[in-house]
DNA sequence: GCGACAG
DNA sequence: ATCTTGTCGC
């Protein structure tokens, strides 16, 4: 099975795949230390199937920018939820493939562990790229949880059928919680005190907001979507 | 059957 | 995710 394949699944065999790769999932500690991160991000037009991957590299803990790669390509599998990966991974691996040098861990924009079927994309990138990942989201997709206090950095685990599968971090004031876990090769305990040094005055960790940034900067500057405001509909 | 549902 | 201005709270 290979990422350029999956525009070819239907769901039901999509969830086969991650039955598969879930008895892959290894997430004991890293224990090279790390001094390279990375974050990585989709942007795309309503209604459109071209998507725009980005990925940043940071130095850590200082967390300077010190590369970056981005990709342009079409998607034709679907959103939904729990498959994520399916739509997202293969774009994200073309920037993933590009970049010059590899971070010792990367940082995803959506669940790890924190899945189902433990195959959020964090999870199911880091699995297929064979390297450290970490999964920061901004909502919940599965898991049980106590509302985190409202201090910087309270947190709560979440649990799913009984199993540890993440933390809801704080990680600002007055803001709602983001939900962190593991992707592969790192573990619950590192996958959170990297994201809390990751944090810098904004809810979302650098490496995810950066690389946001980026894939919203040249999705714009593709020109792709210039003639929307004479579109009879939306 | 009903509610939930990453990006 | 994306579309979008103002606006309420700290």
């Amino acid at each position: 099975m290979q990422p350029s394949d999956y525009e070819s699944l239907t769901p039901t065999q999509a969830i086969a795949y991650q039955h598969e790769l879930r008895k892959l999932i290894n997430i004991t500690p890293l224990d090279k230390p790390i001094k390279v991160i990375a974050g990585a991000d989709i942007s795309f037009n309503k209604y459109s199937d071209i998507v725009y991957a980005g990925i940043v590299l940071f130095s850590y803990p200082d967390l300077k920018i010190i590369g970056q790669s981005t990709a342009i390509s079409k998607t034709t599998f679907p959103y939904i939820s729990g498959l994520l990966a399916f739509r997202e991974v293969p774009a994200l691996l073309d920037a993933w493939n590009k970049l010059s040098d590899k971070p010792d861990v990367l940082v995803l924009d959506g669940q790890g562990i924190a899945h189902k079927r433990r195959l959020g994309i964090a999870t199911h990138f880091g699995l297929i790229a064979h390297t450290p990942t970490i999964g920061s989201a901004k909502s919940r997709l599965t898991g049980k949880y106590e509302e985190p206090g409202d201090e910087q950095f309270a947190q709560s685990p979440m649990y799913d059928k009984g199993e540890l599968i993440g933390v809801a971090l704080r990680s600002k004031k007055k803001c709602n919680p983001i939900y962190i876990s593991p992707g592969n090769m790192v573990s619950m305990e590192q996958s959170v005190e990297i994201i809390k040094n990751c944090i810098r005055g904004y809810r979302i960790p650098e490496p995810t907001r950066q690389a946001h940034l980026l894939v919203n900067k040249i999705r714009i500057e593709s020109g792709e979507n210039n003639n929307m405001q004479f579109n009879l509909f939306d």
